[in-house]
DNA sequence: AGACAGATATACATTATTTGTCTACTCGTC
DNA sequence: GACGAGTAGACAAATAATGTATATCTGTCT
């Protein structure tokens, strides 16, 4: 079936553009079709609705992204460092591509009205790579909890929802990279070890 | 009635971008009125069709790029330097936003179909405008149409006809910009005097 | 050659969406 | 209070999309 996988792969890096571009309504089947350069019926022989083809898709762009998310936080270098780059390329597979453009909202309420529970999913991996890291790195003394009172998964998740409230401000003067650094930074001051205290 | 040309105004410089974006087809009325701030039922108020509205914003369209490239063409500097300047705002204006899209063709088709006439006078406005720098260089021997044994009518429509050659050729490496760029540098050697002949 | 799997083009009924029109209602201005 | 300009919403007719079915084509396998 490694045959059929690839096909299927194949439709949804073509579909995905598509979507991203035109929002769901917008995308027809046609439209993936021609994509995909395959024939609208032969859509109909890989996915039963243009519902089960989108969940498939948001399947695939959330697991590449934290596919790519897991490599960047078991990369080198200390950990701060290593979750900013998985914030950043969580940031670039799954936020930035909706540059803020109107049917940018459409989409997004397509995925939760369509694929919800595989966003939660996501979400929750996310939650959990970025809590081992914490944890680990407050082991090792390389972060410092104390001052903040707070348990990694606490920290992780409030960073998560930083990337979440950043990227809905796009109406202000900010863009999404720079707000993301600062918070970055923000995190950083409050977790480094300070020898005096 | 320059109150209602203002309203007129707004309503299609909200209106063109979603053309752009989505061309012809895929933007409805309601996209339109939503981008312009007002009620679907005012749009019908300022135009009585979709054909009509995109007809009125092609001529805007074409009216503010023309504008701009006489603005270049009037300026300071030799001929060619003024004739690049005013190629590239031309570019900029009505090529260069349908970035090769998918629905660029689309968009084209359309244009062509709904507002040929707009297309063709505009085409004709900058041919004359270009034709009359080329002269005007040409009696102050600031350029030398000799060699090239080409009136400057003729060399008008070539570098439209090349212009319009590169906008359908992004398949290649090469950008709009660079190939622009290059075949300006081409007419530069061809017509720039020699003294030594 | 014949069977077969996968793709395609085409047509089709069924929805869904869009267009253009119309009416009733609101709001600010004269 | 009349008026102009706008909005929300309903509406029929036209158009487009979805999902299905059928016939056809094209390679591959035996």
């Amino acid at each position: 079936m490694t045959q059929n996988d690839r096909k299927i792969a194949q439709i949804l890096d073509a579909a995905l553009p598509v979507f991203v571009r035109f929002g769901f309504r917008k995308t027809s089947m046609a439209d993936i079709a021609r994509a995909a350069g395959i024939s609208r019926a032969s859509l109909y022989l890989s996915f039963n609705s243009k519902e089960e083809l989108f969940r498939a898709g948001s399947m695939r762009a959330h697991t590449l992204a934290l596919d790519e998310v897991g490599a960047a936080l078991a990369g080198q270098g200390n950990a701060l460092d290593r979750m900013e780059m998985a914030i950043a390329v969580f940031q670039r597979e799954l936020i930035a591509p909706f540059g803020g453009s109107s049917d940018a909202e459409e989409l997004f309420a397509a995925n939760m009205a369509l694929a919800a529970d595989i966003t939660l999913d996501a979400r929750t991996r996310l939650s959990t790579m970025l809590t081992q890291t914490l944890n680990a790195a407050a082991e090792t003394k390389e972060i410092d909890l104390g001052p903040l009172q707070a348990s990694p998964l606490q920290l992780a998740n409030i960073m998560m929802a930083a990337m979440d409230g950043i990227k809905h401000a796009q109406w202000n003067g900010s863009s999404l990279d720079d707000d993301t650094k600062l918070f970055m930074r923000l995190l950083r001051v409050a977790v480094t070890p300070r020898s005096g205290q």
